[in-house]
DNA sequence: CCTGTCAACGTGAGCC
DNA sequence: GGCTCACGTTGACAGG
């Protein structure tokens, strides 16, 4: 009985994740205990703030930890008085729920993503460009594996994404047009 | 110092 | 024309 990604908790994806990067022969078995690490500190906080009944989203209560000086945006100069370019470091909270709600539905259409912006206390250009790097990341890392798969027989899989894939891609300006609320998983409208 | 990670940015393309 | 997308690159940062 195969689950499908909609019925996984973010647990299991993470765990997927880092087990995923444990077998990559660029991760140490250190890197693997900090990322439980993260995994670990992100859940606890959230499990204190959020109520386990709800989603993160619907909560409008509690803020989200946004006081981590990481996430905020440096206007530093370098000496040739250039705008040194800034990197945010989002905070473990808000990695979790970007996680969340991507394992969740691949693509936000507008309304969401101003929705998960002000509850997560990012702008919607850094909700857009999270889930954009984190659909890069997730396709570069497939592609990796199917390198991997090639070899092992795994043909069926690669049949069954690749055809996911295209159909994705055929609806890739239609974000609405899916219904994420199924409990299926995203279904065409 | 080197290397890996990742948010931010640039580019080209499709859609309305 | 403005928006979002995929994809590739840049630059800040952290760890070894």
């Amino acid at each position: 009985m195969e689950m499908s990604d909609s019925d996984k908790p973010l647990t299991s994806f993470l765990i997927d994740d880092i087990l995923s990067m444990k077998d990559s022969a660029r991760l140490s078995a250190k890197c693997c205990s900090q990322k439980m690490e993260r995994w670990k500190e992100g859940s606890e906080k959230l499990s204190e703030q959020l109520c386990p009944q709800e989603t993160a989203f619907d909560v409008q209560t509690e803020p989200l930890d946004t006081s981590c000086p990481s996430t905020k945006e440096s206007s530093s100069f370098s000496s040739t008085g250039k705008q040194k370019r800034s990197r945010a470091a989002f905070t473990h909270l808000q990695v979790l729920e970007l996680e969340k709600k991507f394992n969740y539905q691949k693509y936000l259409s507008a309304p969401e993503r101003a929705h998960l912006a002000s509850t997560l206390r990012l702008t919607e250009t850094q909700v857009k460009i999270w889930f954009q790097n984190r659909r890069y990341k997730t396709k570069r890392k497939q592609q990796t594996s199917e390198c991997k798969a090639e070899g092992l027989g795994l043909r069926e899989d690669l049949v069954r994404s690749s055809l996911m894939t295209s159909f994705c891609k055929a609806y890739q300006y239609r974000p609405y047009l899916w219904d994420y609320s199924g409990p299926w998983g995203p279904t065409l409208w």
